[in-house]
DNA sequence: AAGAGTTTGTGAACGCGTTCTCAAAATCGA
DNA sequence: TCGATTTTGAGAACGCGTTCACAAACTCTT
């Protein structure tokens, strides 16, 4: 999980916020839990009910939303549709992101038909491969195209992501390719490391780390039962 | 990604080396980055190198190091295969895991098909669902049981490790059996959070919020161009 | 209007993780 | 054998993120 940002100074007019990379990750969260909340009927909520929906300390949420502005009122809480609304705009969430997914073999097929992307502002807009027997094919209604369309593509569709979803040995040569489309966000399903150029996020999903990281703890808790149980 | 942990204080015996999560987290990346050294011929290596395969600052990579031993000769460096030996050892690498993995739809079928699993020495060992055009049809090899069998399943293959790939709404229900089945770590892949009782582990990833983090600075990226071009 | 009760927003303390730095330990050449 | 060079291992400084704790701001009741 590389996250590579030019930290260029601005002049004054940009107040430059820079909300710290810790709660932009839980932002989404809060988003997820707000609209939980809009569900259930919900009209406002406190620190407390929010971070309990949300799984994370209440002072916490409270440090998190004071980064986007004081959206609260004390001795109330939050307004549920307003605070919602507010932190889908801070993170882009008020418009549709377009992406692009690069393999379709099994994981990159199921991402394309993945349920959860809809409902987030996420749209796979195009599927990109370079098997010829996959190219041409039909997957989750849209057709898969060759590797040396991609910037054309990127172009006309104006996709700022892309999604690697391929086999390790291809992954930098895919990450090079998209670059060079004019792909700016990067998020990287396969198990190796890309190099980009300044300016390129990549994020990275590693399933096999994630299941390594369980066996060592998985490890631990047995070695535990062995000194004090037997 | 809550990792729940009892923390008992063992007698001299066990050091109770509590290796910090973070390094945990990085270890299976120099595993793999050993094992691309290795399989490029290397024998030696010094932490610069692996540092720069592994894609971290060599102090960080030595200081992760430190937490298993002193495994490097100065002057020369690591051995690869000797210090490949002892991380895997370390995160329990030398045996292999099994997992059940929860809900068969696309996510869950591309789980059980992912070919990077095998070589970390994690097995797909049981698929379970519970719709019942699902149960009974071969998924990858692995005919796919109903939820119902889990425990059995789980106790006959001592499984300690489940995966969860269903829809949000199924998530807590599908934990909870996992749980009572005697599953003790759980990767949920689910857009939900579950609770579980202590001594079970439960790793998240979120496909969404990835891609929501990336939107976030994507927004933010184009923002900065108005303000300075335009 | 005033006091009791809530709840936010934030300064301050704390803890974990990263990075810097350098002594200690090894190799190598003369 | 000795000095030059390389590289590890770890102490110390630093920075980021989390949590604590409380004043400020609001509602509600009387």
């Amino acid at each position: 999980m590389t996250i590579l940002r030019s930290s260029h100074r601005l002049p004054a007019a940009t107040p430059e916020r820079g909300i710290p990379d810790a709660t932009v990750a839980r932002l989404p969260v809060y988003l997820r839990a707000l609209n939980a909340l809009i569900e259930q009927g919900t009209g406002t909520c406190s620190s407390n009910d929010l971070a309990a929906q949300a799984g994370v300390n209440p002072a916490k949420l409270r440090k998190d939303l004071s980064h986007l502005g004081s959206y609260g009122t004390r001795g109330v809480g939050y307004d549920v549709e307003y605070l919602s609304y507010q932190i889908a705009r801070e993170i882009g969430q008020t418009q549709d992101w377009d992406v692009v997914i690069v393999g379709v073999g099994n994981l990159g097929s199921a991402l394309s038909a993945y349920q959860g992307f809809s409902t987030r502002g996420i749209r796979v807009a195009a599927l990109v491969d370079t098997s010829p027997e996959r190219i041409g094919t039909e997957i989750s209604g849209i057709t898969v195209s060759a590797l040396q369309d991609l910037t054309a593509i990127v172009a006309e569709r104006e996709i700022a992501i892309g999604i690697i979803a391929t086999p390790g040995e291809a992954a930098q040569k895919v990450a090079d390719a998209l670059v060079e489309a004019g792909i700016t966000s990067i998020l990287n399903f396969a198990p190796a490391l890309v190099q980009v150029p300044e300016g390129v996020d990549v994020r990275k999903v590693d399933l096999s780390i994630e299941l390594q990281i369980l066996a060592y703890h998985e490890q631990r808790k047995a070695g535990l039962d062995k000194v004090v149980n037997g």
